[in-house]
DNA sequence: GGTTTATCTTCA
DNA sequence: GAAGATAAACCG
């Protein structure tokens, strides 16, 4: 009889990163499965833990039982499960981290303390207050006795075992319900009924009227609309339900964060001969069951999504299941229109805007098998689909799709391995793809699919390339070079549209002393506190750390401190002081925090309430307006000079993504590169819309600089309070494993992070750099045992990032 | 990660 | 020698 459980606990730290042996308790035999979630006693406390297996014996003598089961069906199949410990393994991460990135964060448990009286205790044993309170209440919350400043108090009763500590497993997923309502008769009986009733009682017999011919069949009618259609109030309904003549229930319902859209209805439409060329080979492949991955390089507005919808079209035709990945989705409510106008309501959608109960509602749709499709960011890789059919991963260079937390996954990775198990194609769509890819591309590893043309035929917009230190020399210290500020006013008179383009990083905008030069730092982290108008304080986006601008240099007590660099508020009020007619539409971080601000942006800016959209990398992405025809990139190097070997590939990639802005319709569009390295291949082969040529070059100078896709690499980054600690400790790491890795392997460091400091802990960080190493995984598992001890108690930290999108 | 248990400090 | 602080061990 297999009566014992195999359980991960939900306690990440590496001591208990392996699976504990429970009993099944006889009334849950058969009904506690493997892939369930579980309520375990785990010391003198209860927590959340996974199911493993299901087997006959123990690992030790005496087991103590499973307190109660999660979930009525498993939420990881079998294929997850796998799928989870193949992710521990890659990553480096707890298996119990492992399996909850797999689940919508509403099913992670929430815990909470309460003291409750011993049974043989009585309350005019104990200290005042305490009588009084468990009089009212049979618990205590752990957190409320220690705001009201009672826990010591508390906690002497417990040593004295008159109070006792009980542990809750609280579920964070609350289904939502309405109320609905039935008559508890049946319509021949309305009228003995309604005479029955007193003769005064007229709006209860309208009601009961109402109910009685609005439900036939004796389907439940929502409370709400009762109470509207019907004229009445929920008092007389309740007199009603009292009365016994209505029947009331709980019905659970699915928050649908789409709740009054519409979605048009479109058909496949016919494909050009391109198209054609390249969806045939996925299409033979989805016939033969097979897996394989391709990548289809498609410039912008080569018509890419119209061949993830005709072959999901056919994955869905054959009983199949399909998943898509979008870049941070809420940014693109294009594409979900797009999905949802081609396959209704067999799309979910999860994505960093919906709400926590919202992503919970759409991720049971998937695990009910409600939907065949799902749109969503980097974590819809793992929903629980288990007929998958194809896989799509839209603007397979987004960085977006490298997990930044344990476990520190790559999409793309999961979605190979999944289509793997499942026998079926991944499609990787992008115009600029990353290196990695198109190196496999090239080297036949992925199959190489094509779009060389815009579907209207239309010609990619001209660039033109803006020396700003020539601008400088000419005497304009703005902004804005001649020639942009030439067209924008151009723009302005046809009353045609202009996106301006600002990189964020770099740039947000300091407090600097103009005689001495002192920049204001964040006291717990190495990094320059960024100034906020919206609080007049500057903040540290690390740390958090706030204070207001001071009004005098703290070092030369000079009054000329003031904010610098050019973040988006500064833009707007240099342009509404240029062209005090435009209208102009800011977005960044302070005008988009609110929910669905972005899209209700966008939409203002989509008809034509603004002539100027103003904007960070967000505005890069999904932004298709036909009348937008001038892109202006502000600063093109900012991104240049971070330490990072992929800057010139991403400061290629997001302009050729935002240049794609201009001229997509009928209008020719133009764009504006303003920058101080005019030089810079990746500005000059961006400008020229080459993709090969930049391809070409940057491989030569990874090459050179031993980085992947020649090398791969993995971080390791150490933090500590002690400055001296962090070092000796690299020290001792990095000599550990460059001991035990080959001679061809290449460790550079110790060495200080870009970022020394981040919340007052020293950083290190060492990095490796291998073209082949079976024994990484090991040594760098060793390592993590090995300063283990320092890790629990001297406050050392270890995070190890295989393939690392972040250098930072 | 939280709790109990073992070990070390500190101070009368 | 007890109370308090800290490190280590364990959780089935």
């Amino acid at each position: 009889m297999k009566n014992v459980a195999s359980v991960i606990v939900d306690v990440p730290a590496m001591q208990t990163d392996r699976a504990y042996d429970y009993l099944v308790p006889e009334e849950w035999l058969g009904s506690i499965l493997p892939g369930m979630r579980v309520v375990v006693p785990f010391g003198p406390r209860k927590i959340q833990g996974f199911v493993m297996e299901l087997k006959e014996k123990g690992e030790v003598s005496k087991l103590k039982a499973i307190s109660e089961p999660m979930d009525l069906v498993p939420v990881l199949n079998e294929e997850l499960l796998s799928l989870g410990n193949w992710l521990t393994d890659k990553t480096l991460c707890f298996k119990i981290s492992a399996f909850q990135a797999m689940l919508p964060a509403a099913m992670k448990a929430k815990y909470e303390k309460f003291f409750r009286l011993e049974e043989m205790t009585r309350l005019d044993e104990l200290p005042d207050p305490l009588p009084d309170l468990f009089r009212k209440n049979s618990e205590i919350s752990w957190k409320a006795a220690q705001e009201a400043g009672i826990l010591p108090l508390i906690q002497k009763q417990v040593k004295q075992g008159k109070v006792d500590v009980i542990y809750k497993v609280k579920a964070r997923a609350k289904k939502k319900t309405v109320r609905k309502i039935l008559p508890a008769f049946n319509r021949d009986q309305l009228e003995g009924i309604l005479e029955s009733l007193p003769p005064q009682a007229s709006k209860q017999k309208e009601v009961l009227r109402y109910v009685s011919d609005a439900s036939n069949e004796g389907a439940p009618l929502l409370v709400k609309q009762v109470i509207e259609n019907a004229g009445t109030t929920a008092s007389t309904i309740k007199t009603l339900v009292n009365k016994g003549l209505l029947v009331e229930k709980e019905e659970e319902v699915y928050r649908d964060p789409f709740e009054d859209r519409l979605f048009e209805q479109t058909s496949p439409l016919p494909l050009t001969e391109q198209q054609s060329q390249a969806i045939k080979p996925i299409v033979d492949v989805i016939d033969q069951n097979l897996h394989r991955t391709f990548l289809l390089y498609g410039v912008t507005g080569s018509g890419k999504t119209e061949i993830y919808l005709q072959s999901i079209q056919r994955v869905l035709e054959e009983g199949k299941e399909a998943i898509v990945l979008v870049p941070e989705i809420s940014l693109t409510p294009q594409m979900v229109h797009r999905f949802k106008g081609r396959f209704g309501d067999d799309v979910a959608v999860l994505h960093s805007g919906l709400s926590v109960g919202e992503k919970y509602d759409e991720w049971r749709k998937i695990q009910r098998k409600e939907v065949k499709v799902v749109v969503g960011a980097r974590s819809a890789i793992f929903a629980p689909f288990e007929n998958i059919g194809i896989i799509i991963i839209d603007e397979e260079h987004e960085t977006s799709y490298k997990q930044e937390e344990n476990p520190r996954y790559h999409a793309r990775d999961v979605a190979v391995q999944r289509a793997e198990t499942h026998k079926c194609p991944v499609i990787l769509g992008s115009a600029t793809p990353s290196l990695e890819t198109f190196a496999r591309a090239s080297k036949g590893v992925y199959q190489l699919l094509t779009l060389s043309k815009r579907m209207n035929d239309g010609d990619l917009p001209h660039v033109s390339v803006v020396d700003m230190r020539e601008e400088l020399r000419n005497g304009n210290r703005s902004m804005f070079s001649q020639e942009l500020f030439d067209k924008l006013q151009t723009r302005l008179e046809k009353g045609e549209q202009t996106v301006l383009f600002l990189n964020r990083r770099g740039h947000s905008s300091f407090i600097m002393c103009r005689d001495c030069g002192f920049v204001v730092q964040c006291p717990n982290c190495d990094i320059s506190l960024t100034y906020h108008r919206f609080s007049n304080g500057m903040k540290c986006h690390y740390c958090g750390y706030e204070e207001a601008v001071p009004n005098t240099c703290p070092e030369c007590t000079s009054e000329h401190i003031r904010y610098f660099g050019t973040g988006t508020q500064k833009v707007e009020e240099e342009l509404t002081k240029l062209l005090p007619g435009a209208r102009i539409i800011r977005m960044d971080v302070d005008t988009t925090s609110r929910k669905g601000s972005h899209e209700k942006l966008l939409t203002a800016f989509g008809e034509g309430k603004a002539d100027i959209l103003l904007g960070t990398q967000m505005i890069a992405k999904g932004l298709d307006f036909p009348n937008i025809t001038l892109v202006g990139v502000l600063s093109a190097d900012t991104m240049l000079h971070l330490p990072d070997f992929r800057a010139a590939e991403k400061t290629f990639q997001l302009l050729t993504q935002v240049s794609g802005r201009a001229g997509r319709h009928t209008l020719p569009g133009e764009v504006v590169v303003q920058t101080y390295t005019p030089e810079h291949y990746s500005i000059e082969l961006a400008a020229e819309h080459d993709y090969d040529r930049f391809y070409l070059q940057e491989m030569a100078m990874r090459k050179m600089g031993a980085y992947p896709p020649f090398y791969y690499i993995t971080m390791i980054t150490m933090s500590h309070e002690d400055l001296m600690k962090v070092v000796a400790i690299a020290e001792k790491l990095s000599a550990f494993v460059r001991s035990r890795l080959s001679e061809s392997t290449i460790i550079l460091g110790p060495a200080a992070s870009p970022i020394p400091r981040i919340k007052n802990r020293y950083r290190y960080q060492c990095l490796i750099k291998y073209k082949r190493e079976p024994n990484l995984t090991p040594t760098l598992k060793t390592v993590l045992d090995q300063f283990q001890q320092q890790y629990a108690s001297g406050g050392l930290t270890i995070s190890i990032d295989v393939n690392p999108y972040m250098m930072m």
